[in-house]
RNA sequence: CGGGGUGUAGCGCAGCUCGGUUAGCGCGUCUGGUUUGGGACCAGAAGGCCGCAGGUUCGAAUCCUGCCACCCCGACCA
């Protein structure tokens, strides 16, 4: 029995993150603290998410670009809010060379070797990055400028978690320069949308979208608009987030360009980004105690087929020609024809593994002409009979992934409690757990003194909030919307 | 950086309090056989700088000192 099941969210939830991390072999630890190693499975998901993603930032105008890891330490100084937010957690390249320790075993770094100029390794690229559009913008012919790139970058966190907080992760950074205030606020609400749109159709991931306020804004944004999710556990997560930059970067560089007027301004700009971090996401919103659960648009396997007990003449051919069928409609499906492990053992590997769907298919089935069918997310088991078997697969591949989705917005719904007191806000934080909508004065020193007495955050002011005349549940001010508070990863 | 925990076979652990043969168990792996509709069983085998360094001792996984690493909880953060 030991060691087959996993931990249960309830008994430990981040002993159960963990261990379907390492066991679904989706990622490992690495010799170096807070950096981890995605493994094929892992990064299989990652590569389908990133495929989608990519898609759609083509559709929607952009070009990838790559722009490189080190970064002269003083472009990072130029903005004032922006080096305060990074300065801390950045790793600093300071010699070049190596050479074999004079006194005794190993290497050590070589004091000649230091480097005239310090280099810092990315820990996101709007510095570099601008200071190469001051030569690429000259005229409002320039613009709009719209490039993504894909790439690692490094944060130096003193607590990391295996994709949720790590010290190097993968993103995708988009960096947008406009003739226009307005034109880059659009960008930016339109990268909101789309990641929006992302996580909730391919990630079956709902989330909220809104305005971070001033105090959970990225350093050196006038505007920081935000996909907030809900976990299982209650706590919320940062997906995704997309920055109105004003003109902040184009100042600090130089990035100025010649208007239809002839007259020369600075230009507009936006950033945005989601990362590796969205693996967290899927597998703390669907996962359950007995593993992963990915939604079939995004699964490296959607189907698998187990043959019981074991692959014969028979049954293989028998499933060749379902496999055939499922390829054609270009689902991912894989004929487990191991003959060392047994069915049992592979239903619960699969399970673990969060493959969508299991066919299981053996003597029986082949004389009643059906086939076993047991989904992942409901753990639901039935026959169903072979005729027209990749039809009613194609569908059920649709319907679990609109049912993983309706199922985490009805958790994450009945997670929103709105409350009128301080009290409440505290019972409900330390009972329930989740969004709490409440009335905030406005003032980033309320929000701190509300983090501090419970270390709950506004996570965002959701785009949609109504009108709604209150009063802040800790200063009793006036306040004209609800915003949304929860403890957040 | 504070608090807690853990380092022993590929993985999970026991042994350590109170030093003493050849360091054990489960899982996995390999061999052979019997099995086979939800993690099979039997027999045999391989696999260890007991985290690192020093010390005490006739003798250290075990005691002492120092160091390192990782995990968890905080502070900080996407």
């Amino acid at each position: 029995m030991e060691n087959k099941g996993i931990t249960s969210r309830e008994d430990d939830y981040s002993k159960w993150y963990n261990e379907i991390v390492l066991r679904a072999g989706l990622a490992d630890y690495s010799p170096v603290k807070g950096c981890m190693v995605i493994k094929p499975y892992g990064f299989g998901i990652w590569e389908r998410m990133k495929e989608q993603l990519d898609k759609m930032f083509k559709e929607t105008g952009h070009v990838n670009a790559y722009f490189p890891l080190f970064i002269p330490k003083s472009f990072l100084s130029r903005e004032a809010d922006h080096v305060e937010g990074f300065a801390k957690e950045c790793a600093v390249v300071t010699h070049h060379r190596l050479m074999n320790n004079p006194d005794g075993e190993g290497v050590v770094v070589d004091p000649s070797a230091k480097l005239e100029e310090e280099l810092i390794v990315r820990p996101t690229s709007e510095t570099i990055i601008w200071n190469t559009y001051r030569d690429w913008i000259n005229s409002y012919r320039d613009l709009p400028l719209l490039i993504n790139q894909w790439a690692n970058v490094v944060r130096w966190e003193m607590r990391t978690r295996m994709f949720l907080r790590t010290a190097e992760f993968l993103w995708q950074e988009g960096h947008t320069a406009h003739a226009t205030k307005n034109e880059a606020i659009d960008e930016s609400r339109m990268i909101l949308d789309l990641y929006a749109k992302f996580a909730e159709e391919w990630m079956a991931m709902p989330v909220i979208k809104g305005i971070k306020t001033a105090n959970e804004r990225f350093a050196g944004a006038d505007e920081t608009f935000t996909i907030e999710a809900l976990m299982q556990d209650g706590k919320a997560l940062q997906s995704g987030t997309s920055h109105f930059l004003g003109q902040n970067f184009a100042k600090a560089f130089d990035v100025t360009f010649l208007n239809e007027n002839q007259k020369r301004d600075h230009v507009w700009a936006t950033s945005w980004g989601v990362s590796t971090r969205l693996m967290g996401g899927l597998i703390m919103t669907h996962s359950d105690d007995q593993g992963l659960i990915i939604p079939p648009r995004l699964a490296p396997l959607q189907v698998v087929i187990v043959p019981v007990p074991k692959p014969n003449e028979v049954i293989n051919t028998f499933v060749n020609g379902i496999m055939e069928e499922l390829k054609a409609r270009g689902i991912r499906v894989k004929y487990d024809m191991d003959k060392k492990k047994r069915p049992g053992f592979k239903y619960n590997q699969y399970e673990l593994q969060g493959v969508p769907v299991r066919l299981a298919i053996g003597k029986r089935d082949l004389e009643n002409n059906q086939v076993e069918i047991a989904r992942r997310d409901t753990k639901e088991k039935y026959n169903q009979p072979t005729e027209g078997l990749t039809d009613h697969i194609e569908q059920l591949l649709v319907d679990i992934q609109n049912s993983l989705f309706e199922r985490a917005k009805a958790y994450r719904d009945e997670h929103i409690t709105p409350v009128d007191t301080f009290d409440e806000f505290k019972e409900v934080l330390e009972s329930k757990s989740g969004f709490i909508s409440a009335h905030w004065d406005g003032t980033t020193e309320t929000e701190l003194k509300i983090k501090e007495l419970t270390k709950a955050t506004i996570r965002c002011i959701p785009l949609d909030a109504p009108e709604e005349e209150g009063k802040c549940i800790l200063t009793g001010q006036p306040s004209g919307k609800r915003v949304l508070f929860a403890k957040a990863y």
